[in-house]
DNA sequence: ATCATAAAAGATACCTGGTCTCATTAAGAG
DNA sequence: CTCTTAATGAGACCAGGTATCTTTTATGAT
């Protein structure tokens, strides 16, 4: 498990590597934390697990990790944006408001929806920004266990 | 034409009150200003066009203008939050990039998209964001012109 | 018309996200 | 091992946004 995660940021350094970035150990060390993560966190997050680097080295990786691909940035509910590890090129996310996993949507035609209906309104379309949140099977489970709970 | 902007101002002012909000003055003079506005707009810009109110003012402004229905915030390609004023209930913007100019988009079947998706991947559904970005009819005729003429 | 009271305003401090500059340090190519 | 260039850290700055506290003001009751 360990060795796994390890691995995850190896993986990630090198992305940035391929890419002509340098290996320097601030950015090993956001490497490491950032695979760590098990859901979206922000900004703040990181430099609370990495008191040591400077703000702006911070803000610096983490638009980095966007730039090549690590990262992507999900837009809660509220509007806050959160950075979580990408699984590279075009998706969207489902969001779990409960526990705060994502799943990758794929598969969905909405692309072409939108194509479509853009074109009925005489719009040229470029891009869009698509966020789902809801409950994820195991939140939606314990949210009807506890239900049951109440009655 | 001015009274045509006055008077979506007055009627911006109605809703407050229709929810129980007094009619202050400087709520005033924020409905006036954001009833002049034709595109998306921040903070900022209504800071810089009403000098003499308090910044908090402001802000707890427009979130009450959020809050009951006269704005709605959309979501910039770059991951700005602006706001702009709505057409009530819920509905998704065709943005265009080009002049900042907006669209409702109606009459889209992607909820229906959206749920079918979302279950098959064992998510029950709650709520989704969904921006879309382009030229809108003009920015796109101008932009031909402007590429015939580059030739 | 006046008055009480609750709501709203303004000032201010604070937190976060994010950029910029500038001087210093370190990665890695040769 | 050295040189060059990229990257860091410190710090100033700007915007969005909230919390607190004191003062003002809108409005309902008299």
């Amino acid at each position: 498990m360990r060795k796994r995660v390890n691995a995850l940021a190896e993986q990630l350094l090198e992305t940035l590597e391929q890419q002509g970035y340098r290996s320097t150990s601030p950015r090993r060390a956001v490497a490491q934390v950032i695979a760590n993560q098990d859901k979206h966190f922000t900004a703040e997050n990181l430099r609370e697990q990495l008191p040591s680097l400077g703000r702006a080295t911070i803000f610096r990786s983490l638009k980095l990790f966007v730039e090549t691909g690590v990262l992507c940035r999900v837009l809660l509910e509220d509007g806050d944006l959160h950075y979580q590890l990408s699984h590279r090129g075009h998706h969207h996310h489902l969001l779990c408001v409960e526990c705060g996993s994502s799943q990758d949507l794929l598969g969905c035609d909405i692309e072409e929806l939108l194509q479509q209906t853009s074109a009925s309104h005489g719009f040229e379309l470029s891009g869009h920004w698509l966020e789902v949140y809801g409950r994820c099977r195991s939140c939606s489970k314990s949210e009807s266990s506890a239900e049951l709970a109440a009655v």
